[in-house]
DNA sequence: AGCTGCATAGAAAACGTTAACTATGCTGCC
DNA sequence: GGCAGCATAGTTAACGTTTTCTATGCAGCT
């Protein structure tokens, strides 16, 4: 005796179907989906038997089916970064979930590990999901011309079949590509910062970039420049050193450049995280944070407080970010005839903390 | 004149179908899905033009039909936590991606904010995905039994589909539960940790705790404990103090005992963010680490190192635990006639770094 | 010449829902 | 008493794939 249920013949033992259901109270499947979808009237005695044969079977519906029927995209939104374990990135993570999360959207993540063959293919993937919403975060590193074409392709399709691609803390792809972008402003935010250890005396600071055409990195640097500039102090090359935007790059490349000779008397850490292993380095070497050396960071995150000193650094709304991020891909404002793309730029400001001292 | 596919009247814009891509390549829908699966012989000449076709249609595949006509759960790992913004849960996001990822699954992500009736529900919302796994991470704060039984419900559910529930960081749910359970061992770690304070001539320790009734909380505790008794150290419950795994609820808790009459030489912090906030506490009061007050974290993420005096903790292999998991998840080997359930216990071990002094 | 067997193709039946149509009693009204 | 209108219910055609199950050539063999 198999206890096989009213569906018949079936490949894998996949629980009870909506038919089952409807089977075992005795109505036809309409009538249990009615009462799921509580669209259209079912008598009072129908949906407590429906209701009950749901509880007896424990059935649970099949999202496929009901996607594939109702044929609207899912509520999901996809979150596309670099690395979970960054804590800017995590806190914008948290803001997308929350806001998604209240609206009864799920959210699909995946990491790219910064390759961006990686997150063309990741998008194209969500594509295929059907994700109502593609949110991409943190810099890209640009470069050739045919990655920027081929996200170009990504946001046309993803917008013909109804969704969107959100490009949050990266610059837009440019005119006419339908993507909402949401960005924060490292350049000005850079330039303040730069101009903070400027004020405070300092004119030989090191930059410690990430990636090489790392979109975060070059408008940091841009803003780092600018600012060098407007104070009259001479562009030096050999102060920009390029690595990775962790703790690990941070301590190389500062312990590297202190052995060879310790020729600044400032660090602009590209990072809150990569200023940790400056003061790692600092340390090591038997410098002091900032009596021998000034740091400072960007980022603001959570460790910036942990720091001994506590670090300078340029506050970014990570987690408001994500909010808003999650709130255009729900509103569906993107939908209307005439739209063209949002874009927002988020205001960022210097922390003043103690990691900084006034040069003699 | 409109652009319409083959498919005929269409509710939305959702893109070209397969049968479009047939249509257009001159094949039998049968013959482009054969070229996308590649599992059935298909000429040259007809695989080239379905290539062509699918290329300038720019078509994708509708995930929903797929997995609904293949009747397999879809490739889909669901990854259930409190928070992403804590480290330890990132490094064990990252392993869990990595793995799935490597393996061409998607991950699903959802937070709970440690609330289990929310936690209850997103698993059932995981069900209803067709998630090819369920992995639950961190400790549960164990209420009524009822979250217990309906947890243990879902379980099975979850197996009868084919299914797998995978509990990270947390104590098996009983017998016979078809779920697989990886934990890392609390009670010792903690009875390790405590055993070194003592050692160190401590004996009046506050300790930290999470929420009242969290799994983790209560092993950690266990495993104190059982130190002081091993020391003969009597029990004494007003040093025991119960708040959240956050540096917000470390520094309060610390701050109000100071305040009230520093009648403790160490504080065993419940996680190593905890023991950030403590650090702040103590600042504040003028007190220095470890010279005032020693104080012990757990978990051993990237922070205790950054921390001044760096962080004396117990190190839990947060990534492997989520590596092994996804492997776990994705293994198969549940399928399979008699199995009851999977149990990995990961060791922990001390890490002695500066933020514990010998009481004089 | 007639078969067997293989490579390739298409037709059609699932898969588990939703939603647009129909169908059937009833109630109430002229 | 006939009929409009409403509250319910059931039928059935999608939705976009995969996967049998059937064709159809055509080579190779006896």
């Amino acid at each position: 005796m198999t206890d096989e249920g009213a569906s018949g013949r079936r490949r894998a033992s996949t629980g009870p179907t909506l038919a089952d259901v409807a089977a075992h109270a005795g109505v036809s499947p309409a009538t249990v989906s009615r009462v799921l979808a509580d669209n259209y009237p079912v008598s009072r005695s129908a949906r407590q038997r429906v209701q009950r044969s749901i509880r007896e079977l424990n059935y649970s519906a099949n999202t496929h089916a009901r996607a594939l029927a109702a044929g609207a995209g899912s509520k999901t939104m996809a979150f596309i970064l670099a690395d979970v374990r960054g804590q800017s990135f995590a806190d914008a993570a948290h803001g997308v979930e929350q806001e998604a999360a209240q609206r009864g959207w799920l959210t699909l993540i995946g990491t790219t590990q910064g390759v961006p063959q990686r997150e063309l293919a990741l998008v194209q993937l969500m594509r295929e999901q059907r994700a109502g919403a593609v949110i991409l975060i943190g810099g890209v590193t640009d470069g050739a011309d045919e990655y920027r074409q081929k996200m170009t392709e990504l946001a046309n399709s993803l917008h013909a079949a109804g969704s969107l691609l959100v490009l949050c803390g990266r610059p837009p792809l440019g005119d006419g590509v339908p993507a909402a972008v949401i960005e924060h402003d490292n350049e000005n935010g850079a330039y303040a910062l730069t101009s903070h250890l400027l004020s405070q005396g300092h004119r030989r600071i090191l930059f410690l970039a990430g990636a090489e055409r790392h979109s975060t990195s070059i408008e940091r640097l841009a803003g780092h420049r600018r600012a060098l500039t407007d104070f009259g102090v001479p562009d030096a090359p050999e102060l920009v050193e390029h690595g990775e935007f962790t703790r690990a790059s941070g301590y190389q490349l500062t312990r590297r450049r202190l052995t060879a000779g310790h020729d600044f008397t400032a660090v602009f850490a590209g990072t809150d995280v990569v200023a940790a292993g400056v003061y790692a380095a600092a340390n090591e070497q038997g410098l002091s944070v900032p009596e021998d050396l000034s740091v400072v960071g960007y980022d603001d995150v959570e460790l910036a407080q942990d720091l001994r000193p506590r670090l300078t650094t340029v506050h970014v709304p990570y987690e408001d970010l994500g909010r808003t991020a999650a709130q255009i891909a729900v509103a569906d404002q993107h939908l209307q005839p005439g739209w063209t793309g949002d874009h927002r730029l988020f205001k960022t400001h210097v922390v003043i903390r103690s990691s900084v001292s006034r040069v003699r």
